[in-house]
DNA sequence: TGGCAAAAGCAACGAGGGTTGCCTTACGGG
DNA sequence: CCCGTAAGGCAACCCTCGTTGCTTTTGCCA
């Protein structure tokens, strides 16, 4: 369930466009082994140095695998921390559905925040923020999408999306960035509170 | 000025603790040429390119000038980045003081947003972003004392800093990193109604 | 105006990251 | 069980960054 979505094809320009048969991928045994050892290393150091101090050749050797297989594999850094990055936190995750708008951003919050409270993922985020700009990352897009799907299938909901984002993902993203240490789960139903309990 | 600012003597260890007097520093001339020259190549680099695209060398050599400057002067990338950052939105600036909270809070808002409005300031929070973690930059640990100092000063606020954080200052900062386009001067006082007009 | 020393320039070096060509391993289908 | 080939390992390479010792320029003060 997880393997195939990591095994991009790198993309070997011509020599495989000529061939009009399928490429027969190879997702087992070793390669697998490989896909997991540099997942935990990435994990590993992502959390101990910080994203930005992280080098492929330092991914590899903690690995135990050789620099080559990670360039030819991911070819990039950002790549591959993004492939890890996403890799949790499923867009495909079944979210909550309580009938309740309120509720279900409350539990949809503190998800978020659980998920942001892993070192390795706020170091993730992090990084994610420098490349960030015109093109938005994955991440955050997948929150807008969510956050637009609780208000829209809401009748009469009594908040917008754009204060779902300002008022709950906002504040949150904020914190994990320059705050961590002030990020609790109780943060989320202060914030939901302070985002319904209004005039 | 603004010249002795950024003349930070970059701590020559020994040879200068020993020399008891005043090591007489030199601003003039030459070296403020190629602090400003340094400072504007930075600057249209950090345009170009997003701040974590950039090198030293490449900015010695858009400033017509050599890489040792550079590393003898600030010893380091983000420390120079840090400086080109700090630089402008200085700390000592007058603050709004109408004497109601609320009219403070919107000039405020609006003065933030026009900084991060240029190219420039946004890459550096970007890149801020990148490097901040348990160190909270000197950039926003500012804008969480001015914010205090807003609220502080006024009897029976209506509104805590937290939530001056949490709902201004978060959402301008969330949408300047990950959604650049969204942002305009009439965003603050959106912010800033949706912060007051509470029950 | 002359001299001291701070700061810039220059050149050579070391180190580390990323690329490439070739060989070896071992999936996966027959 | 066996072959074809995808994927990993190895080694040499180049390139660019950052450091250092030295020389040259030039700001500042007497």
């Amino acid at each position: 369930m997880n393997t195939q979505t990591a095994t991009t094809p790198a993309t070997h320009d011509a020599a495989q466009t000529a061939a009009a048969a399928a490429p027969a991928r190879r997702t087992g045994g070793r390669s697998a082994l490989v896909l997991s050892a540099v997942r935990a290393a990435v994990e590993d150091l992502v959390k101990e140095r910080g994203a930005e101090r992280v080098t492929v050749p330092m991914i590899a050797e903690r690995a135990g695998v050789n620099p080559t297989s990670i360039y030819r594999r991911w070819g990039d850094l950002p790549t591959l921390l993004n492939e890890i990055a996403t890799y949790h936190l499923d867009p495909a995750r079944p979210l909550p559905a309580s009938g309740d708008l309120r509720t279900d951003l409350l539990g949809w919050a503190t998800e978020i925040i659980e998920h942001y409270s892993t070192p390795v993922n706020a170091a993730l985020l992090r990084a994610g923020a420098a490349t960030a700009g015109d093109t938005e990352s994955d991440c955050l897009r997948n929150r807008r999408a969510e956050a637009t799907l609780f208000v829209e299938r809401t009748e009469n909901a009594a908040v917008t999306v754009d204060q779902v984002i300002d008022h709950l993902v906002a504040p949150i993203i904020y914190r994990v960035i320059f705050l961590p240490s002030s990020i609790r789960p109780a943060t989320a139903e202060r914030l939901v509170a302070e985002l319904f309990d209004r005039g």
